[in-house]
DNA sequence: AATGGCTCCAACCGCCAAGAT
DNA sequence: GATCTTGGCGGTTGGAGCCAT
């Protein structure tokens, strides 16, 4: 049992001794008691009138986080850890915003959650859990199997590997992504998902790209994943799984080129902006050219798909000199279908350079 | 059975912003 | 405007309990 400490409150309290530590089941009953019957009011207050010895501050955490009624105990369902993971992804360790999104959970407990067990997860799938993105060899733990024995190879996975590339072998070990920025955040359709299902086992030719199609398991692409999960095909083996995400449209896009060197990698991110995640009364997906024009707009290095499928909405004068790269989206997205609203690579009439 | 290491999570700490005085 | 109070938040701690040896 945990000793009972005793202290002079601090400034938040009346200067009394207050208990510290864990609650009993008696000083619970009281403050339940005591908020059921009178409501909290000014925290401050509420140790004196509910008979407890406690600083109300201690009051008020125990309330939120443990007695409330409306929270939901348990452990967390698959749904919420890729919510979180989502979340996170877009807002950092912002974790009362991201609680908002778990209902009946507290930011506490979703970051206690976070640096227990999905921090762990992120890390030994590659991905440095503060950005998300590919952690830089250096920073990948050792790839034996003890590191990754945990790891359910049946999670959502998505992922192309091209291992026809006529790039050298060395050409082909795992380069770390650019930092991550919005600017490489384009979203695309649930489509562009469908078709590459569809896809996942015709013909595809990559040949001058070393691609790599990846959902959050980014990591599974390149630590040499069990072959028994990757679907042969003629050119390439796929691996394809449902996303992580939560909502059946959501599905984006994430064009980003390797760092170092001419590969190119294809991310399929959540589709919700920023805003989206703090205010859920928006969709969840976004006009993809608004957001391209956005990236435009804000001087950002456009090297991206998701502008194609909305090209009608865009002010095409304003991408001049955009580092665009109308060969590489033509490889990647052909196969896929998404250029069936453009019609051809030259309807793309700007200075691509 | 004893013990040491590890994990998880409830609770605390310190800082900050907003409102009251 | 300065100071105080309060609530909210993210980072951190430490102990209960589990597990391996």
């Amino acid at each position: 049992m945990k000793e009972i400490i005793w202290e002079m409150g601090h400034h938040c309290c009346s200067k009394q001794k207050v208990k510290r530590g864990l609650w009993s089941p008696e000083e619970d009953e009281k403050l339940i008691k005591h908020i059921t019957n009178h409501g909290h009011g000014c925290w401050s207050s509420v140790p004196k009138l509910a008979g407890l010895q406690r600083c109300g501050k201690s009051c008020r955490l125990r309330w939120i986080n443990y007695l409330r009624p409306d929270l939901r105990r348990g452990s967390f369902t698959e749904h919420e850890e890729r919510t979180i993971i989502d979340v996170h992804r877009i807002l950092g360790n912002r974790w009362a915003q991201i609680a908002k999104h778990l209902p009946g959970r507290t930011d506490n407990e979703v970051k206690n959650f976070w640096n227990s067990c999905i921090k762990k997860k992120l890390i030994a799938q590659g991905l440095d859990p503060n950005t998300h993105n590919l952690l830089s060899p250096h920073q990948i733990p050792i790839l034996n199997a003890n590191n990754y024995k945990n790891i359910d190879s049946t999670k959502p996975v998505f992922s192309i590997i091209n291992t026809s590339s006529t790039q050298t072998k060395d050409a082909k070990k795992v380069q770390p992504f650019r930092p991550h920025s919005d600017a490489n955040d384009l979203v695309m359709t649930h489509n562009l998902y469908e078709n590459l299902l569809t896809h996942q086992s015709s013909n595809l030719n990559y040949q001058d790209y070393n691609l790599v199609l990846k959902n959050d398991v980014r990591h599974q692409s390149t630590m040499g994943f069990s072959s028994q999960h990757l679907v042969e095909s003629t050119k390439m083996p796929i691996l394809l799984s449902p996303s992580s995400s939560s909502h059946p449209l959501d599905f984006g896009a994430v064009v980003q080129s390797w760092a170092g060197n001419s590969d190119i990698g294809v991310a399929f991110e959540p589709a919700r902006t920023r805003e989206a995640y703090q205010d859920m009364l928006q969709p969840p997906m976004v006009d993809q050219g608004v957001m391209a024009q956005e990236f435009v707009n804000k001087g950002l290095d456009l090297r991206g798909a998701g502008v194609v499928q909305s090209l009608n909405n865009l002010d095409m004068s304003s991408f001049d000199g955009c580092n665009i790269d109308l060969e590489f989206m033509e490889a990647a997205l052909t196969p896929c279908g998404m250029y069936s609203n453009v019609g051809s690579l030259d309807q793309l009439a700007w200075d691509c350079n």
